[in-house]
DNA sequence: GGTCGCAGGGTAAACGTTTACAATAAGGCG
DNA sequence: CGCCTTATTGTAAACGTTTACCCTGCGACC
């Protein structure tokens, strides 16, 4: 039975293949009586519309486009649950791209944008030269993209978006640490180029400041966002004269390699060095001791913003006013910070 | 410029639509001259092909599935990254598909695998239900399919695969475990209907009887494969009178849950407890302590099981022998493992 | 110089749908 | 009983490519 097609389809029920078309998208158009002829003759037949021809018809691929920094992050694979709820409830199945270590060159990402391959696109992940430069040209006009979980680059401000208060949540971590008594207070940021991180360090930066803490250059470092990135991190904060007694890691996944650096060098968590994290990834409640961090509501945000683009696709409006949408974050506390031991 | 299609740019270039499209798919069945008008043309009206009329055509969609348990798990996102290093490299996107839960009908994956969406699947999930029904049915005749990471269900056993012996794996982490003197063994395997973790529990099995060691039936628990579900399976663990040495986890997500329900319990790992995972997840390095594990080849099962799914697109076969290759595993010794204490 | 071969390029069909429009049948009302 | 309306179905065009086939013209060989 290779390939049997709408024709098929009618041959057998007697009928056009309008009829058969309509008996599937406008039941209603079509008497009971040929419906269920035709109803018949498709599973006699196997039939099942050859979705090519329809994306082809219709002009619309049923496809959306993810852009994200790491596949592996625990936090991006949870707001994607969120999409891919949100999308399966509408019908649209999910490609994945990620951004790591740049490995998308602006032409592939333009190929994939102009092309229709895709009805729409979420950006979880804004790299300065991919924001600017491909996505505020020509692509935008056709393709309706929303952005999730940060800030996105002044280019493309105009975009609709969704996350948390990443300033006001990384002052709430600080302070966090302030009330505990600690003021010697490090933080791990990503990567320089990455925007992802740099209104948490924004945050921290302010709070330290409206509490009239010295911020020294060696107190915040780069941390690549990943495990060995944060090893890394920890080991030069460790290591200056002043050594921070607190340290704020801007995701979790920093959080745990921070941790076990910590303890590496001899030192208890949090007796001798708290540590705080960000994003509440579900390994921070087993991680020893118990990490405190500030939770993002990540299927929520997930799925509001997969609901905003599909409204963006029906308007049929690839750019448009970009307001954006905060949505709550919250502190939890757990063991992995204490008050400071000196 | 909305939509500038094939047409626009042989009209400017003043030749017919049959010459672009040959100077785009055969350059060198077309004059130098030509080749550069047409070009030149192309740049100007900004033309790049609609990919949808492209695989309406040429009946592929250069989209490839993969379905897997859980997107969540760090192990499934560690061989997706060799799965979409090659599929790019071949010019494939990649559409995941998760099990989880058993969300997913017969009917859902039935119409995703019948309709031609997709050019070939890669099964690294084959919940029994799934596998059976759907698969050997009429669809697989249509759509090439590949298994990795597991074994597969015997209505499937001739599709082709790529993993680790997970009987002789899980041997030898349970012989690991009896080399440092244990005799009491748990085992905390995945769930009833999985088969992911099936010949884990068979290898446990096999290595404790060929060692003469008891098994006790309270011995062997379910963890879900999650954490909440290990740390609920650790409990029951711990609870029996004669409560295990060691504990052997089917993977490293349930041996994070199992260590910190462990050490909530006010035991020590290794002094009181010992516990082994399964995959050795990137997180498993920096646990604390770190653990001890079997590691698999991920990127290299990934990047496997994906070329064999193009050769068997490129052949264009649904089923054929399918022989499975077998890759490599490794203990790889962290501190999670001690000698028994009593 | 004529014929043959061949390269370059044009014409048009085909892929499987959807859908605007036409046609036909049926039914109601004057 | 005939005409008009409406409900249902059929006809055919269209979507943007690719490609089999044909045509034209040019060069080469005899």
């Amino acid at each position: 039975m290779p390939d049997v097609s709408i024709k098929e389809v009618a041959k057998l029920a007697g009928v056009s293949i309008a009829t058969v078309s309509r008996c599937i998208n406008n039941p209603e158009k079509v008497t009971e009586k040929t419906r269920l002829r035709v109803r018949e003759a498709i599973v006699e037949t196997g039939y099942s519309p050859n979705t090519l021809a329809q994306s082809f018809r219709r002009g619309r691929t049923n496809l959306i486009m993810v852009v994200l920094p790491s596949i592996g992050d625990p936090f991006f694979t949870a707001v994607m649950r969120g999409v891919r709820t949100a999308a399966k409830a509408k019908g649209y199945s999910v490609i994945i791209e990620e951004t790591q270590h740049n490995t998308m060159t602006d032409d592939e990402i333009g190929a994939m944008l102009v092309s229709r391959q895709t009805d729409g696109i979420i950006l979880l992940a804004t790299m300065s030269p991919f924001g600017s430069e491909v996505l505020s040209a020509k692509s935008r006009r056709r393709v309706p993209v929303v952005v999730g979980c940060e800030k996105v680059s002044p280019e493309l401000a105009d975009l609709p978006s969704v996350h948390v208060d990443n300033v006001a949540a990384a002052r709430d971590a600080t302070n966090y640490l302030i009330s505990q008594g600690h003021k010697r207070i490090g933080m791990i940021y990503g990567q320089e180029s990455s925007l992802l991180t740099e209104d948490r360090e924004l945050g921290y930066r302010a709070a330290m400041k409206a509490a009239k803490l010295p911020l020294k250059d060696g107190w915040v470092v780069p941390g690549q966002l990943s495990i060995s990135g944060a090893r890394q991190a920890t080991r030069e904060l460790l290591k200056q004269p002043d050594r921070p007694t607190a340290i704020f890691c801007a995701n979790d996944e920093m959080a745990m390699g921070c941790m076990h650096e910590v303890k590496a060098a001899g030192l208890g968590v949090p007796e001798d060095v708290s540590v705080i994290g960000f994003d509440d990834i579900r390994y921070a409640e087993v991680m020893d001791p118990p990490l405190t961090t500030i939770s993002q509501p990540t299927e929520e945000i997930g799925e509001r913003v997969m609901n905003r683009l599909c409204r963006r696709i029906e308007e049929g409006r690839g750019d448009g006013n970009g307001d954006s949408q905060i949505v709550p974050h919250d502190l939890v506390v757990r063991k992995s910070v204490g008050k400071p031991s000196g």
